[in-house]
DNA sequence: TTGTATGCGTTATCAT
DNA sequence: ATGATAACGCATACAA
């Protein structure tokens, strides 16, 4: 390979130094120095462009100061948001941060955390919830475990199956106070575009949904719960299945739960031509930065996405420091009116 | 901190055989080791749960197996569909991806860089195109030729002060050609909304849309040329300048230099209540996903972003190998035409 | 085929 | 205040 670098023995023997007094100059110790001895240290590692090598004083000191977030697929701007906050305050702390994209496979999770282990991370960070993956839990839990007891600090961002300091995004609350918000404007056939199954953030939304339904008096109409997978192609697909349904079946507000599928519910409907929200009201979760610049500007539930990145990153330092905060806090979200929904207005029929 | 983690010692010892001997098994040497020694390590460090510790290993091997990703800002969806591509071909290949968020300012460039060599990072994708900071060029070179001599692969996704091995998207063919797509239907006053002054990219995509106008004989018309800053503030503000016009020099089209102007400006004229196409034409640069997600579809100049990273860490993993490729290969871009562009029809006068 | 010993670059411990 | 040295965990050169 490259030439080596200079190592701190350069750096001392130019100083005419011992490597110790090179060390505790360079390492910004504590312990005292004289001037001189200072100076000449400072003025020769200049000299050489001396490195520190990170990754021996990582070994050294059995702390990488290497974290790494968690994420399904890093350009979803919802993880894509959550980075960003946990890398600013990761920064800003002298983390460096690791991206992982986990594809919600819970063999590439378990995969990343051993790597991650391997490298001696000092925290990770779940930015999405659980996977309800068959075993997934168990081998999950145990390789957290392992990692905590060496000292490594984990959170998640999401609910989670883990039994760690956690962030939660109030998902059963948002989707209740949406789904309370569409009962207010009239609408009565209100359809549901679920997620990915294994994942405990759509289930909670869902539950949401039904309980303010319940909470209303109405009842679960099964066929207006759809499968969804969080992505815009999701959200095409449950538009073409619910225009099968008979004309009096149909529903006037479609909740999707997220906004991709949000998008891809507006794309289809587009296509069909329906009007929005004319015809039918169309509202998401999440509020990514896109929602407003989408065309009706989308009602959504918001979620402080890169304060909730940041937020979990103070969490993990503080674990870092023993500075034991409260295990569990919870996000709250608020609805946002949008241009995408409207009050109800029965079909003129004629 | 934490209890110690079990070392190569630990499971040596425990296998009953010398420690040269577990390394051997457990590194995958090719160094020959009978099936006895074998199974005994192998079995001892499953007992043990043994976690190799790739800081140590990667101190002695000089070689990290960590890459990083350089981008202005990981949430901006150009960038994180890049770092995807980047991040799923490292993974691959057994690499840990460092998201690392510039802002686009030169010094927290350089220090991001100085971490990464202090951390022996193998690789260093600027995704990018070079900041024109007065002085930062020299900087940025004397660090990127440390770690290049080191060893370290550079590879850069965009036109690039620094002189290595790059994978440059075409720009100014890229604007020239939408710009003659928007001559072709017919269109003469078309506005540029630009990028920040400081990026190559954004000054090569001006010049690509002032050689289509020179090219069709026409005048570069300097009070349709405005400034921008790839987000859609810079599009919004730069509509409310268009609407000060008087009305004959107002253009029949804008150019946004890329897409996150250019839904900047639909949400601008949608606000204006100018609509597109029929008022006027709108374009962008990138595509982005979400380029097809608005209504009306945006068109645009094609890049194939997530490739583009795959390409680029490919690259980085050829220098790393002595592969050596072609040093620069250009990427070529396509216009991609959707629903904002209309032929140009002379307003009514009545 | 196996084992011993050394070095990768740092920092902390212990003397001086 | 300074210096010599062990140790962090691993992989290799060399010896057996």
């Amino acid at each position: 390979m490259g030439k080596q670098l200079v190592s701190i023995v350069d750096v001392a023997r130019r100083a005419g130094v011992s490597v110790a007094s090179a060390s505790r100059v360079l390492s910004n110790a504590s312990y005292p120095v004289s001037e001189e001895t200072r100076s000449k240290v400072l003025q020769a590692a200049q000299e050489l462009h001396y490195a520190p090598n990170s990754l021996a004083r990582s070994l050294r000191a059995q702390r990488s100061n290497l974290i790494a977030v968690l994420v399904g697929d890093n350009a979803d701007p919802y993880f894509a948001e959550i980075t960003r906050g946990v890398e600013e305050v990761a920064n800003d702390c002298g983390y460096l941060t690791i991206v992982c994209n986990t594809e919600r496979k819970g063999e590439r999770e378990l995969h990343y955390l051993q790597m991650l282990q391997d490298y001696r991370a000092d925290g990770v960070v779940f930015a999405g919830s659980g996977l309800n993956e068959p075993g997934h839990t168990e081998r999950l839990n145990t390789i957290v475990q392992t990692m905590r007891e060496r000292g490594a600090a984990i959170v998640t961002l999401a609910q989670h199956t883990l039994q760690v300091p956690a962030i939660q995004v109030d998902n059963a609350s948002g989707a209740r106070a949406m789904t309370r918000y569409l009962l207010e404007l009239g609408h009565r056939r209100i359809a549901f575009i679920g997620g990915p199954s294994n994942l405990i953030a759509a289930n909670m939304r869902l539950q949401g949904y039904m309980a303010a339904l319940i909470e209303a008096g109405l009842d679960v109409d099964h066929t207006l719960i759809l499968a969804g997978s969080f992505d815009r192609e999701g959200g095409e697909q449950a538009v073409r299945n619910l225009e099968q349904l008979p004309e009096p079946q149909r529903p006037s507000a479609i909740f999707a739960a997220n906004d991709e599928t949000a998008f891809g519910v507006l794309r289809g409907l587009n296509s069909l031509g329906w009007r929005v929200p004319e015809d039918i009201s169309v509202c998401g979760f999440g509020d990514l930065p896109m929602a407003q610049v989408v065309v009706p500007s989308l009602t959504t539930v918001h979620i402080g996405l890169r304060d909730l990145g940041r937020s979990g990153m103070r969490k993990l330092l503080a674990q870092l420091q023993h500075d034991d905060t409260a295990d569990t806090e919870l996000l709250p979200v608020q609805v946002v009116p949008r241009a995408t929904t409207q009050t109800y207005s029965p079909p003129i029929t004629g």
